[in-house]
DNA sequence: TCCAAATCTGTAAACGTTTGCATCCCTGGG
DNA sequence: CCCAGGGATGCAAACGTTTACAGATTTGGA
């Protein structure tokens, strides 16, 4: 070697202070010759850091969490975190995860939660982990969440077709999923009667279809609200892919977009501008990468508070004023 | 303790032989009751061995590797591996990635590629990796390979329309992502075009139109096609997700399908059963699967050979013999 | 009864870093 | 000229396992 120290090395390759330029550069340079790097598992167990963050996730194949999952490393890609995911497709799978956190927590420096809901049961984050955690989508005690105001949002998205002129306005509802309880859809549901409450409409009931989170659920309730005695004239969908399914149901059925009926979405979901889908945007990618970028400030010590995502409305083409 | 010296303790956790079943079973008790679990970064060390996996794709957010995610994932979790991921979504990203490769080998004890291409330039797995390969979706020199015979079951899905009595069949190609060097689009094609040979129909440059790989893509290119002289009166889609496209498309013009237009996709993707889309099959959560067990093989050392698997087509609703 | 083989257990040396502490050298002020 | 103080380096002890090896004990067959 360079005839210097194993102590040296491994502060000239750490960029700690205490160590000459001359001799660091000699130091790099071998190191690079050699096509040297420190052993990670060795490092890890001398310095307890593991260089990892912890990712949960229901799944990575929906909407929501793979366009979070994009933003989150990227910043941990940058930052030289590995990430090490955990999938709870299934009820048992989520079980095992809660109660194996405590070994999850010795392999990670932090945790980013993705609509792991792990609040449901009145819990908080330290019942479970010893890392720092962030939550993304849920608001968890002892964690930092990264949020929407759900309730808010869904109320605007509904104002906007009540300034529309719109007077029955159909709502097609993604349901609360078997096994996962997210609060969501209830508080879209309570901004949809906040903004219709506030126009003093009412709330018919049957206005109201499952539309099971997917684009063909979205057709099956739209079909439903058009069947209706007095059928909506517009309608709001809790999600993009749902507004998708409205959107081609009523083509097929031969309805003219926005003129016969309005629709507007929720997400704002990379095709929805394609399809000039009116709709509330969640910009998730940038929620993702914050949630990266404050994990890491967890993990540095610093403090964080509690973050609310703006959700703006984007105005295209599938909303217009009523005939 | 349990007055028995760390090496018999390291043993009995392990379910190593050689320990007393009575002196087992006291360790066990004990480690239970201390909720005793070994230090990851320390076993690693001493070992060897990482028990982690290292998992690249060019990002989980698409349907296809989504669905491996699935499958890979359950069995890792249920064998104790770790699941470390590397996204690859740009080829900024993707360079890094292979350059990074060898310190990357380090931290996993083996690694499954989804639709990297890493074959691009002629490399086999070797080059860049020093430990067990499973390539999905590729065929890797060096590596295992979990493939599909593209170029077959595209032949199959135009010849099922042949069958029916097609002789102008349209395609809604998958173009080459830009950065992706992917050759599926390529090989899918010429199965296209094999079938119409093999029945004596003519090529015609114009029905085949590109689809982006996107449901709205698919709408736009079956307008298209709908456009020609002489319009065809089937299409094969390189994916569902642009049969999707085609699908509503062709709803919105009026059309019936299949009365008017047959339509085959290819996937089998989680929405076509429920929308009647005839497709072929790709069980891609079992070739998840297979590639998390062939990993897992190749790790103990035991002999793999790639694997081809099968494409049945799944006829339902959206094609029907011609006029 | 005795010995080899098999079974069990303990000792101690890795594994490859990080880091507290001691040492050495150099600079500058008194 | 001496000494204080700080920068630069080295030494050696962790970090918490795994595992080769050796010793101890048991077993069973001759």
């Amino acid at each position: 070697m360079t005839g210097v120290s194993v102590a040296t090395v491994s502060r000239a390759l750490r960029n700690l202070p205490y160590v000459a330029s001359a001799t660091r550069s000699r130091v790099l340079d071998a190191a690079a010759e050699l096509q040297y790097e420190a052993h990670p598992q060795a490092s890890r167990l001398a310095s307890g850091r593991t260089w990892t963050i912890g990712l949960a996730a229901p799944q990575f194949g929906s909407w929501f969490p793979s366009r979070a999952l994009g933003g989150i490393n990227s910043v941990f890609a940058e930052a030289g975190y590995d990430l090490l995911i955990s999938m709870m497709a299934t009820p048992e799978d989520r079980r095992r995860f809660l109660h194996e956190a405590r070994s999850f927590c010795r392999r990670v420096d932090g945790i980013v939660l993705i609509d792991t809901f792990v609040s449901a049961e009145g819990n908080s984050a330290g019942d479970f982990f010893d890392r720092p955690v962030v939550a993304v989508n849920e608001r968890l005690e002892g964690a930092a969440s990264i949020i929407i105001d759900n309730r808010l949002a869904a109320r605007r998205a509904v104002e906007h077709l009540i300034e529309l002129g719109h007077d029955r306005i159909g709502l097609v509802v993604g349901p609360q999923l078997e096994d996962l309880p997210t609060p969501v859809p209830a508080q879209r549901l309570l901004g949809y009667e906040d903004a219709l409450r506030a126009a003093g409409l009412p709330c018919e009931p049957q206005l109201a279809v499952s539309g099971d989170w997917t684009a063909a659920g979205g057709a099956v309730a739209v079909s439903r609200l058009l069947e209706c005695a007095e059928p909506p004239t517009a309608v709001f969908c809790m999600s993009d892919q749902m507004a998708f399914g409205v959107l081609w149901a009523a083509a097929r059925r031969g309805l003219n977009i926005p003129g016969d009926l309005s629709v507007i979405g929720f997400d704002d979901h990379d095709l929805s501008e394609a399809m000039g889908l009116t709709t509330m945007r969640q910009a998730v990618d940038e929620m993702g990468v914050r949630a990266a970028e404050t994990v890491m400030a967890l993990i540095g010590g610093e403090p964080v508070s509690d973050i609310t995502w703006d959700v703006p409305l984007m105005v295209r083409e599938t909303t217009s004023s009523v005939g």
